[in-house]
DNA sequence: TATCTAGTTTAAAATCATTCTAAAGAGCCT
DNA sequence: AGGCTCTTTAGAATGATTTTAAACTAGATA
């Protein structure tokens, strides 16, 4: 039996989150319960905000704004970049990538393993690099 | 001699607004005449509206935002994503990918051929996939 | 356990890029 | 020139996100 097993479900999240420097808070802990479970989604503030209120919870929407970039700071989401209406957040910080369909606004994983570049270019003169990613924007056919 | 050496360069990106499907107002030629020169550069509505008042122009907020939307879904553009503080337009519309520095906000062009894909998913069923954006994520090794 | 303090949360106001509006203006066809 | 439709305009509206200042709390200390 692990340490992780015998901890309540809350007190859990908030190690996770003492881990990631961040003070595990009454509202950091039941967002954590909620995106760090292990199931990979994409979220919003407004989505995460349903969810909380789904959960018959209450969390301001500075405090969601906040806790999402916090979270991504802290590589505990990552952001993903497809449109600039609003953000995007991943719950699954693996590396992998992403198709796109702009009609409707759909995003979907694409596993690390299915998209190999076989070469990349130096980063420029005092720079590294920190992530590559990808995005392949896709339509339907028939459209 | 070609055609285009004839034009004066008015009615050059009047025809270049002609062909791409857009009616060639005052306005367009004049921002066509700024982006569509065959320089090779990044701007944003802000970064435009500078480039017109500079040249001793003046167009209104609104018709900057509409001209750079619809230069960009007529294919004289192109939109880049790095980041969702405002829209980012690439005067290349060539096939190549971008470096993005997020601390100063810095894009840079990634030739076409630095970077090989060597695999690539297959689109989701019923869909085709339509561009493939590569952007590489870079920082300053002190930082 | 009571106290303290820095870090957090809150609701509401502020910000800021972008889009919308309704009226005035301008291509372009006949 | 006349007319029809598409554009432009300034300003208002929108909407996501950030900021504000005051109330609150986690966690350290006494």
């Amino acid at each position: 039996m692990t340490q992780k097993d015998r901890m309540t479900p809350t007190a859990h999240f908030a190690e996770k989150l003492r881990l990631a420097g961040l003070r595990p808070t009454r509202q950091r802990v039941a967002i954590a319960a909620l995106l760090l479970d292990g199931r990979h989604r994409h979220v919003t503030a407004d989505s995460l905000t349903e969810e909380i209120t789904a959960a018959g919870l209450h969390v301001s929407g500075g405090t969601v704004y906040n806790t999402l970039n916090q979270f991504t700071e802290a590589g505990l989401l990552r952001r993903v970049m497809v449109h600039n209406d609003y953000s995007l957040f991943d719950t699954n910080t693996d590396h992998h990538h992403h198709f796109y369909e702009a009609e409707n606004d759909q995003l979907v994983d694409i596993p690390h393993d299915d998209v190999i570049l076989a070469q990349l270019p130096a980063a420029p003169d005092g720079h590294e690099i920190k992530a590559v990613d990808v995005v392949i924007h896709i339509q339907s056919k028939d459209s």
